[in-house]
RNA sequence: GGUCUGGUAGUUCAGUUGGUUAGAAUGCCGCCCUGUCACGGCGGAGGUCGCGAGUUCGAGUCUCGUCCAGACCGCCA
């Protein structure tokens, strides 16, 4: 038997006992005369003690030759410690040990495998296995876990199935590049992964399952973030005979048990706003609620006089920064500084300063008065120590450029605090956006989503201004679901395709499975997917989705454990057909 | 596709205006230590300064290229 407790188990009331524990070698403290080894696994810590007068000798010698990382077997007579360790939970005893096993020797770990490592990211990726033995790592793993039995519990309690759907599908070019698989049997042609089990969840609702869910692998072919792998996984959900208030409803109640189970927050209502109404207070459709710092709009206000650049803008929006009206002229022009960097992109900044005493104090003095600063410090609901930032310009530019700074402005003050949980949901999404570069409408959310029915005829004299039957869950800033009812009616659903510029032939090559199953008694259907990684970063109040997963891929889309991607033998490549034409990847030899 | 930051001991980092033999901490090895738990003391080993070219009497340091890593923009229906 490799062990009869875990490393966590033993207390003071164990004392006495004869006990086998099995672990990894995490400490060696040898005073000579005495060695205390702490051993280590899943569940906690176990100090081992050796000694010169109650160890039998060649026990004492082989504890001498043990080295970080080995794995060793114990057996021993559990006592009480004669000064103990308040700190461990093992720390009132310790194994006096009367046998020793090397079950296993260890090369020399390249970092430590303690909760603050010396190790980098780019080390720890390449030994995971190693990272993986590490509590933040661990915790973040079993927290992972947590979550997902709750959705689990949950849902099935709602009476939602969890139904798998298949990984080998077909590649449509709407959307994400999609990751493709050769087909052997079929030389010269492709699987693909799915970016979201979207057509099979709508047929699951053809099917006659009325509440489906599942815990399943997407895969999208574009660049990473620290929030954004290839591989990620869905919270993917659909219900049949819905509205929209009812999907809402039902996920709002699984997002609430969420909130209570995992972080113990309880949450009442979720506030909601309209997509507009996101985009003009916040300039984003995915605002933090954590905090105020909302858009004022200020053309009224600060346009026609002689400032021409604001006379000349489309908008001109300011935000109040709470304390901030004691900044220096240097903390102010390194904000100018930021907003200018390429990624936001702002041509600059102006600020007033609303000082304790009343008085303004601005960069744009020689224009406004303290009359106009009044009505700018009204709009932007500024307080005296507050300072107005203002931006303007063409409007949806500007808008993601003072959010931007808003966010930014957040984190420096401290006020996207990682314990604090603000969802909203954000609905009424325009159904579809004009893209300049393939001059082509495309859908916001996918051409399965219904569009308003009120709005349906302007589907063809305004298509920008119909509002979709969409809906996205927002947490502390970040999506984390979105979903939509969908279309589930053949003629609304070729309409759809058309106006998104496919031809007839296209449509039905394509989605024809799709279409020809709403011809047999299509229910109406919606639902939503959330992203899995991601939520469970926010709830764990971290900003990377890596620690989540047990082996993610790097910022290139690298597994450098492995080392995938990797070329493929020429033999196999004969075998599918495939011959490889860019200079870079010549086949294995 | 683009912008920015970084790459120096096993590891995390420092390295001044371009100038003698490239440092610290930690880890590792050896010896010592009668209650350690961030153990302590003494001693020791450990470096192609990512790679290539250039400027210079002289390059870890400056320039160009390249590779790798990270963050962001584009992209992510």
């Amino acid at each position: 038997m490799y062990r009869t407790h875990s490393n966590g188990d033993l207390r003071i009331n164990n004392v006495e006992q004869e006990v086998t524990l099995s672990g990894w070698v995490q400490k060696i403290r040898n005073k000579g005369f005495m060695i205390w080894i702490d051993l280590r696994d899943r569940y906690g810590i176990t100090q081992l003690i050796f000694d010169e007068e109650r160890t039998p000798k060649e026990i004492m010698k082989k504890a001498q030759s043990v080295g970080r990382e080995f794995v060793i077997k114990v057996e021993g007579k559990v006592i009480e410690r004669e000064s103990k360790n308040p700190k461990m939970a093992t720390g009132d005893i310790e194994l006096l040990v009367t046998d020793l096993e090397i079950l296993n020797s260890s090369l020399l770990p390249p970092f430590t495998i303690e909760d603050k490592t010396d190790g980098g990211d780019e080390l720890r990726m390449k030994y995971r296995y190693l990272d993986i033995r590490r509590n933040p790592v661990k915790q973040s793993l079993i927290f992972r876990h947590k979550v997902s039995m709750s959705v689990r519990n949950y849902l099935s309690e709602q009476g939602f199935l969890e139904i798998e759907t298949p990984y080998l599908i077909k590649s449509t070019p709407e959307g994400a590049r999609d990751f493709v698989v050769p087909s052997r049997m079929h030389k010269g042609e492709f699987y693909a992964l799915p970016q979201s089990p979207q057509t099979f969840k709508q047929l699951l609702m053809v099917g006659g399952i009325d509440k489906y869910f599942q815990i399943v692998k997407c895969f999208r072919d574009e660049d990473l973030r620290a929030d954004r792998q290839p591989e990620f996984t869905q919270i993917d959900c659909e219900m049949a005979f819905v509205n929209q208030e009812d999907v809402i409803d039902a996920f709002e109640g699984l997002t609430k048990y969420l909130l209570k189970t995992i972080v113990d927050v309880e949450v009442d209502k979720f506030p909601r706003l309209t997509y507009n109404q996101a985009m003009r207070r916040y300039g984003s459709d995915k605002p933090d609620i954590r905090f105020d710092m909302e858009f004022g709009e200020l053309n009224e206000v600060a346009q026609h006089k002689d400032f021409n650049i604001f006379n000349q803008a489309e908008l001109v929006v300011g935000i109040a920064v709470p304390g901030a009206a004691s900044y220096s002229r240097r903390e102010i022009d390194k904000l100018t500084e930021w907003v200018r960097r390429p990624q936001i992109g702002a041509k600059g900044m102006v600020y007033v300063k609303y000082n304790q005493d009343g008085s303004f104090k601005s960069s744009v003095d020689k224009f406004y008065d303290r009359e106009d600063f009044t009505k700018w410090a009204e709009i932007t609901k500024a307080k005296p120590g507050d300072m107005i930032c203002v931006l303007s310009g063409n409007t949806d530019e500007t808008r993601t450029q003072l959010s931007a700074l808003r966010m930014e402005l957040a984190e420096r003050l401290g006020l996207r605090k990682t314990n604090e949980f603000a969802p909203l949901w954000v609905v009424d999404f325009p159904l579809l956006e004009w893209d300049e570069e393939s001059e082509s409408y495309h859908a916001m959310h996918h051409p399965f989503t219904s569009p308003k029915l009120e709005d349906l005829d302007l589907l063809d004299s305004d298509p920008t201004a119909v509002k979709a039957n969409a809906y996205d869950l927002v947490l502390n800033g970040n999506e984390i679901g979105g979903g939509s009812i969908r279309i589930f009616d053949k003629a609304l659903q070729e309409k759809m395709f058309s106006v998104l510029g496919f031809t007839k032939e296209e449509a039905e090559k394509q989605f024809g499975f799709l279409m020809k199953a709403f011809e047999y008694g299509a229910p109406p259907h919606g639902g939503i997917a959330y992203g899995l990684d991601r939520l469970v970063a926010i709830l764990a109040g971290k900003e990377t989705i890596r620690d989540f997963i047990a082996f993610p891929k790097n910022n290139a889309g690298r597994d450098i454990m492995i080392n995938a991607p990797e070329k493929i033998d020429q033999e196999q490549l004969n075998e599918l057909g495939l011959k490889i034409t860019a200079d870079k990847a010549e086949p294995k030899s």
